[in-house]
DNA sequence: ATGTTGATGCAAAATCATTGCATCAAATGA
DNA sequence: TCATTTGATGCAATGATTTTGCATCAACAT
């Protein structure tokens, strides 16, 4: 992963997209003052870089019907921390854990977790996190609100 | 916000989008087995009915020269609760924060957070969250490695 | 039966993205 | 100093994609 080629240009790209990724050529130009022939250039950069890893949709997970989130906090017994990969590969797979993160601290992993309603989270505390081989420790916390979510990233021209 | 007009199309477009949200009309009508023109229309409507919000990068944060990401836990003063309102926006106008939630527990935010290096997120900690009126406790843990972000949410059509 | 509503595909029209090309500026080397 | 190379840029042509008018069809209601 190379220092910084992102210059003010690339920078101010990567702002205007990252509040709305389906600006045109066109437009993005004009915010950025550069023509729209060298903003697809750029882009095409920052992608072939992997700076850009790709184009999400953001959802409203309401919307969808998904009304909970949560984060998990997983202690697991240090001996069987060797071996979990699969386990890991398991969880990771499930599409109710948005994020998981491995920490420092009183927990192993942190998991953000989004479900329908408070019993599919139950459901899903009890039926794929307690069974995982050594577990040794689960702690959740409910989301009450969201305030924000998936904030853009700072990005500097250095 | 309205019961589930998510049929299964609705629902193969918006899993295929969330994989790549720029694929083109031509190849999401292959994957859903519609025509692009019916994909377009059906597309607009979801963002009309706010279930997509919008278009968002995926970008990479290390490429970005942020390495370090963070959570952050504080608990607040019940007291002083009522009058946080400017606190918790100036605090959700940083851009160090990705994440915000009030969460049921024995804290009252989680924060995600996301920064250079270690002595950026102590600079965070001791110059933006510290000064915050009625903040009582601040708990941090630091993400080793993540594992997932920003997964796909469960799509179902019901 | 008849009309209404909404979803659909097709094809035309409009919009947008990409690329070849010429130009320019900065850096490099003789 | 001057020539040369390298990389960034804008323009315009090309190619691809998105949107929309229109006709059809099916489900449902009148």
């Amino acid at each position: 992963m190379r220092m910084n080629k992102i210059d003010r240009f690339d920078s101010k790209i990567l702002q205007a997209l990252q509040r709305d990724a389906r600006l045109t050529l066109g437009a993005l130009a004009e915010t950025v003052n550069l023509s729209p022939s060298q903003c697809s250039r750029r882009i095409a950069r920052l992608e072939k870089e992997s700076v850009i890893e790709g184009y999400a949709l953001r959802l409203n997970p309401e919307a969808l019907g998904l009304k909970v989130t949560a984060f998990v906090f997983l202690s697991v017994d240090k001996g069987r921390m060797a071996s979990p990969r699969e386990a890991v590969a398991a969880l990771l797979a499930r599409d109710e854990v948005i994020d998981c993160h491995t920490v420092t601290g009183s927990h192993d992993f942190i998991l953000r977790v989004v479900v329908e309603d408070l019993a599919a989270l139950s459901r899903f505390l009890s039926t794929t996190i307690s069974p995982m081989p050594g577990i040794r420790d689960i702690a959740t916390q409910v989301a009450m609100d969201t305030l924000k979510t998936n904030g853009p990233l700072k990005v500097e021209s250095g």
